[in-house]
DNA sequence: CCCCGGCTGGGCAATCTGTACAGCGACTCA
DNA sequence: TGAGTCGCTGTACAGATTGCCCAGCCGGGG
């Protein structure tokens, strides 16, 4: 899927965003076409989903993170959706298997504000129940460039250069 | 902490990254300088904790997401944390109340590669039970938006435009 | 009433970007 | 083996952007 170049350039970008096209290619000794080509298609490919910066809920005074499982009511998926996703401090949602059906992460300002949010939360009649987990402390930071290396075709055969 | 200049700069950036300081100070009907500046504290402050582009495991080959939760064993929490590191498709873990300890984020190509990566996971002696929650699909898509919106101090005070 | 921080508008040199083109080596398919 | 394709290189050029600086202006706080 990626080769050895392409983990590369995204460790780089990873490491220094602001690096630039140019200087990338100075640092990779490749040529500016080459990563301009790759970056492209790492964005064409969707290995790329976004150039966005990322905000850092913390800073912005959301001190707790938190998980939220979610009972809901057959069926009623669509509607919960639609109630989740008008909640701010809702950052994202998965269906899952078990016991739940639901997974919410959610942050708040401090713990009373948490309950608010839980509040809000379950503010759904379609919301049978719910168990929140509150994250204490981050262990392992989101992190990607080991899962970069991992899937990079190098790293298992492709002994040319490219 | 943020008012709704830094809201409106978040916002564009995040919808176009692509879009470059001059045109974002078009956009936005103010200086260069001032997008310039408050990009810069942004940055200074931790709001944005990087420029760097997010990468889409799904595109890496990696279609399967789970959440995995962990018992360990009293005081090993920074071997286990040592363990997990070291696992690339391991994407972040917390600390947790609740019953769990941990709670994992985790990859894998399919299901039959999740297994080998619970596998890996459980390895660790230390680790003494795990759940683990396979989401299905996802209801919510990471957001920051909303919560930048709601986060503004113009949406609930100051009057001037500044 | 003065000072200070923040924004504006302007300017400048240096750099980078987007794009294009020709050459070249490697690989694929016939 | 030969033709065609693909990706990388090195180069080129115009246009846009960046980093940085400065003077002026304005409103709030002391």
């Amino acid at each position: 899927m990626i080769d050895g170049l392409d983990a590369r350039i995204l460790e780089l970008f990873t490491r220094e965003p602001r690096i630039g096209v140019l200087e990338a290619s100075r640092r990779l000794q490749v040529a500016r076409g080459t990563v301009q080509a790759r970056l492209d298609r790492l964005r064409d490919t969707g290995v790329i989903a976004t150039f966005a910066p990322t905000v850092d809920p913390a800073a912005l005074g959301f001190r707790v993170t938190a998980f939220a499982s979610l009972d809901i009511r057959q069926g009623a998926r669509e509607s919960v959706a639609a109630h989740l996703s008008r909640i701010p401090e809702v950052l994202e949602v998965h269906t899952i298997t078990g016991q739940g059906d639901l997974l919410c992460r959610i942050v708040a300002r401090d713990n009373d504000d948490l309950q608010r949010v839980i509040d809000d939360l379950v503010g759904d009649d379609n919301i049978v129940r719910t168990s929140t987990l509150i994250a204490l402390s981050t262990v392992v930071a989101p992190r990607i460039l080991p899962l970069v290396e991992s899937a990079t075709a190098s790293s298992a055969s492709e002994p040319h250069t490219r």
